[in-house]
DNA sequence: TTGCGACCCATGAAATCCCATGTTATCCCA
DNA sequence: TGGGATAACATGGGATTTCATGGGTCGCAA
């Protein structure tokens, strides 16, 4: 299973088209995939949520034993699947954000891709300080502690 | 698991670069690891701290099987893996450490590597010792007794 | 035909590789 | 046990490759 760290502000070009960070691209390609799945975060967050293929299978294993009757589960199957774009990466390493998911995400010129484990995010770099800085005074956390993961100035 | 022991002062040149100690590198050759894994030390302190991906699995693992619609989770995801970066050890088994940790850490000339078992940290020679002489005080410690594990005088 | 996406190429900056060197620790033999 | 030979390390610097990014062209479809 890929495993995504670190977190990466890069350009968004006058196309639409984003580079993969190089680091994310190769924990893909150790699972041989070549695109990337991409849908508006579940918490309700302006941001992102991407992964591999190999994920969705697994969520759809865990899912595929339900009873068929089962409501709750045919709804978020709906909420969840329903919403996953999946985007091919080019020859070099970008794909092409959609319209829909650049507005829900509120990104415009950059874009900032959050390691998350087996999956990562997608921010507009100013809204993931913004949602940093509340972190770090909501939980309490050490005043100096890493509540903003990264403080992506505003370029690379 | 590695094992990490000792405290060791290395230069880091003029590109950012800096040897990791013989003696990690050979704890981390055991385990087929070829990069470590820094991020900004948890507990707010100025330096980094280090390991092998071995742990990061480790982390990721226990996280993977967590519910999609888990916002918990996937908070705790962004702080932590966010702000990990894996270092690749070049042919010479040295790394490059980013712009970044290097300022986190206030490191400019020299990093102090220093050995916590499972995982390691990174410190300015200087910012070790001052960290080592407020602990013996505060904790009262033996006076002479090993508060900083080293004193790396100025240089080596 | 016109707009958008897939593919291709160019470029500057940064990271990586590779080799050279001085120094220190280790080994081996008398 | 002295002392030279040898190997391991840390470090510097130049050569090469990778990466992110911009822009052009071709083809398909509305």
């Amino acid at each position: 299973m890929a495993l995504f760290t670190d977190t990466v502000v890069n350009k968004v070009d006058r196309k639409g088209r984003v580079s993969v960070p190089a680091a994310f691209r190769n924990e893909l390609a150790t699972q041989n995939l070549h695109s990337i799945a991409v849908y508006p975060s579940l918490n309700g967050s302006a941001s992102l949520t991407g992964c591999g293929e190999d994920v969705l299978r697994q969520w759809s294993d865990t899912y595929r034993a339900d009873d068929p009757f089962d409501t709750d589960s045919t709804d978020k199957r709906m909420t969840l699947f329903g919403a996953i774009k999946r985007l091919p990466l080019d020859a070099d390493g970008r794909v092409l954000l959609p319209e829909e998911l650049l507005a829900h995400a509120g990104i415009t010129t950059h874009a900032a891709f959050v390691g998350m484990g087996h999956e990562f995010q997608i921010w507009d770099p100013a809204a993931l300080d913004a949602a940093g800085d509340a972190e770090e005074e909501g939980s309490g956390a050490s005043p100096a502690g890493p509540g903003s993961p990264q403080a992506p100035g505003g370029d690379r």
